[in-house]
RNA sequence: GCUGCUGUAGCUCAGUGGUAGAGCGCACCCUUGGUAAGGGUGAGGUCGGGAGUUCAAUCCUCCCCAGCAGCACCA
């Protein structure tokens, strides 16, 4: 058979049989290829054609390898596609911007009236509607003049102002399908046709600022979930679903770990059972930290307004913190405290105490550090985000050389440290200088060439997050990824040369002059609260079993096995095991059920066979088949079970 | 903080312009049952808070508080 050549967008060519479809081709480029619009000359013909060369995208997303390339295709369509029915059905709409985003799209609009949720399902039959019009869809480039008089003639001024911040030289792409218009870089399917129907889902509106800006207008955001198929629209949903299970909000009621009420909005009263994971992984990091090499210290928590203005954390933060006025005299004279917000300038002046010697560093100051933040009420959420939290939290004091091994000792740290509580995996970000920041440029230079380079040299090649440093310094961050997919720090080593210098930290070198520390920031957990949040979900309420608040139930079958099921028990509490009687008049049906939805991971029952026998029946959560053991063989493996990982 | 939604028993929720209901849980009684809900009886609610409209408000209106989703923020 004859050969075809098609010279791609790299410049690579690729050799294909003659008879090969638009479609079989598609199937075969790769994602960084599905961008570009491609041109090819095939058997005399010109193919000018928007990625993916289809004649039928259907086939061409059932065919292609590179499913997120087939997912973000329908995507941008179904955003296209949801902005048109909204015009359709209120026409005094105005529309902005409709970007993929992971599962799905959202578009944000401009009009009066609130969307209501059941607007939601007369948009998706209108979107049904479009996608059966099989409209094609074509783009056009057309001169920025053009662009701008058309939105004026239009009423569509965000578009006016999209075109405004893009370069002068940069081509305008025109999007359409009917008489439907949206500017947009593509790529695009063929026809509104070739969306599947039956594979998104429109799921809620919320607000958000117009181009992330709290200053300017609020819109209206519609999002919405779509796939390939209504399989893989069907799995997303019930994975939701489950997902909604292992909320750290309704496991922590479930499993009687925390509660939150009104009177203290972002602030968690611990149970019993939520405080025993509290301090059973704060005596672990406790432990760590130790053989890490750091000093614990402890301090105040209501501190003079003064010390947050030399560190600088009153000028940005002042609106953020829980100001104390102890009565009205001070509050006259200003001199009002302030709730500790956070601890670096606390452990400055336990630095600054005495003369500190080169010898001395680095200094590895940790402590369990309460803290105080007056955050906005719509931030805050569940226990990820709260008012009143404690960090696990150190302060390094070293030389500008020491950088690089310290930053490397805390990634091997933190790596054992989350590898033990069970997250092989987390994203690491590494963000830059912001806006608004103290020190001047070439202290920031300096401060971003060594946390990276220091990154680097432990291996590492953060993801970059340009602008979100701290205001005194660059930092890396840990993230782990709750439930839903919802991604929050808690790991973080920062580099600061600016608050030793406000707060004027000093030690003597070698050569008997005074030097200035770097101070390196860090936390590991980040906080108790956010951390023991996204155990809770990462482990869907199944702690590991040092970890488990209930460890063992012992379940009596009859009461004559009462004795001999507080005898077990007391062997187990004597043994370290958190273990627990269940005396009650139950069915052994009715405890096993309960203490299952409850996550305690082992039920041992006992009955008149267990009582003669001395053993105990063994229920581990999680598996229907029980096993006979004996009181000593049992103590012993549990014993060993509930041990903290670095105790092993 | 912003936009939208929500707030009824410990939990999950139904309901109505004439001061309330279910299931689970809880208490008591019966039941001693072998691995995910045995049966009966009973207690429990100023319907988030305040104001207004009304003869009458849990229900309608306004303000406040808290929560949820998203945005903004996150030292």
């Amino acid at each position: 058979m004859a050969q075809i050549s098609l010279t791609f967008p790299d410049g690579n060519a690729r050799d294909y049989d003659a008879g090969i479809t638009p479609a079989e081709v598609a199937a075969d480029i790769s994602s960084s290829l599905a961008k570009k619009a491609i041109s090819a000359h095939v058997d005399g013909q010109h193919w000018d054609l928007q990625w993916p060369i289809a004649q039928d995208a259907q086939i061409a997303i059932n065919t292609m390898k590179d499913e997120d390339a087939a997912n973000e295709l329908v995507r941008h369509d179904l955003a296209h596609i949801m902005a048109r029915a909204v015009q359709e059905i209120w026409p005094d709409t105005r529309v902005t911007i409709g970007p993929v985003i992971a599962n799905g799209w959202y578009y944000d609009f401009d009009r009066a009236d609130a969307f209501t949720p059941e607007d939601l399902g007369a948009i998706e039959k209108k979107m049904r509607d479009i996608i059966n019009l099989r409209d094609s869809v074509r783009t056009e480039v057309w001169e920025r003049d053009r662009a701008i008089q058309h939105y004026k003639d239009t009423g569509e001024p965000y578009k006016i102002e999209l075109i405004d911040a893009i370069p002068g030289d940069e081509p305008l792409r025109m999007y359409w399908h009917g008489d439907w218009q949206d500017l947009c870089r593509g790529p695009h399917l063929q026809h509104t046709g070739q969306v599947p129907a039956d594979a998104f889902k429109l799921m809620s509106i919320a607000g958000a600022y117009w181009r992330g800006d709290s200053n300017r207008p609020m819109l209206q955001r519609i999002y919405g979930v779509a796939f390939t198929n209504k399989e893989k629209l069907r799995d997303y949903l019930n994975f939701l679903e489950e997902a909604e299970k292992r909320d750290h909000r309704k496991l922590g009621r479930e499993m009687d770990l925390f509660h939150m009420q009104e009177e203290a909005p972002g602030q968690v009263f611990w149970h019993p059972h939520g405080w025993t994971i509290y301090t059973t992984l704060q005596d672990y990091m406790r432990r760590q930290q130790r053989r890490g090499g750091y000093v614990e210290v402890n301090t105040p928590q209501v501190v003079d307004r003064k010390l947050w203005e030399k560190s600088g954390h009153w000028d940005k933060y002042q609106d953020h913190m829980f100001i104390v006025e102890v009565d009205e005299e001070h509050a006259r004279e200003k001199a009002v405290n302030a709730l500790k917000p956070m601890n670096c300038p606390c452990h400055v002046e336990i630095f600054n105490q005495g003369l500190k010697s080169y010898r001395d560093l680095p200094l590895r100051m940790a402590e369990f550090g309460s803290c105080n933040r007056y955050e906005p009420s719509g931030a805050l959420h569940g226990i990820m985000r709260v008012r009143g939290f404690t960090q696990d939290d150190a302060h390094i004091f070293s030389t500008e050389e020491q950088i690089a091994a310290e930053c490397q000792r805390f990634i091997d740290f933190l790596s054992n440290v989350y590898r033990d509580l069970g997250f092989a995996k987390f994203d690491i970000l590494f963000s830059d200088r912001p806006d608004t920041r103290a020190g001047d440029d070439a202290v920031w230079d300096k401060a971003e060439k060594a946390l990276l380079d220091a990154t680097r040299a432990a291996g590492i090649e953060p993801k970059m997050n340009p602008g979100e440093g701290a205001f005194y310094g660059p930092k890396l961050e840990f993230s782990l990824t709750d439930a839903i997919g919802r991604v929050w720090q808690c790991g973080t080593f920062q580099v600061d040369f600016v608050l030793p210098e406000r707060l004027g930290a000093t030690y003597i070198g070698a050569d008997g002059a005074k030097h200035r520390p770097v101070m390196l920031h860090r936390a590991c957990l980040g906080s108790f609260e956010r951390f023991i949040g996204i155990l809770i979900e990462e482990h869907a309420g199944r702690l590991p079993f040092w970890l488990a608040p209930r460890q063992v139930v012992v379940a009596s079958i009859v009461s004559e096995a009462d004795d001999y099921v507080r005898e077990v028990t007391d062997a187990l509490v004597k043994a370290g095991i958190r273990a627990e009687a269940d005396l009650r008049n139950e069915k052994i049906n009715y405890k096993v059920r309960e203490h299952s939805v409850g996550k305690v991971p082992v039920i041992l029952a006992c009955g008149l066979r267990e009582v003669e026998e001395r053993t105990v029946s063994v229920r581990r959560l999680g598996e229907k088949q029980t096993s006979v053991e004996t009181l000593d063989a049992i103590s012993t493996s549990l014993a060993r079970d509930a041990t903290p990982p670095d105790l092993l």
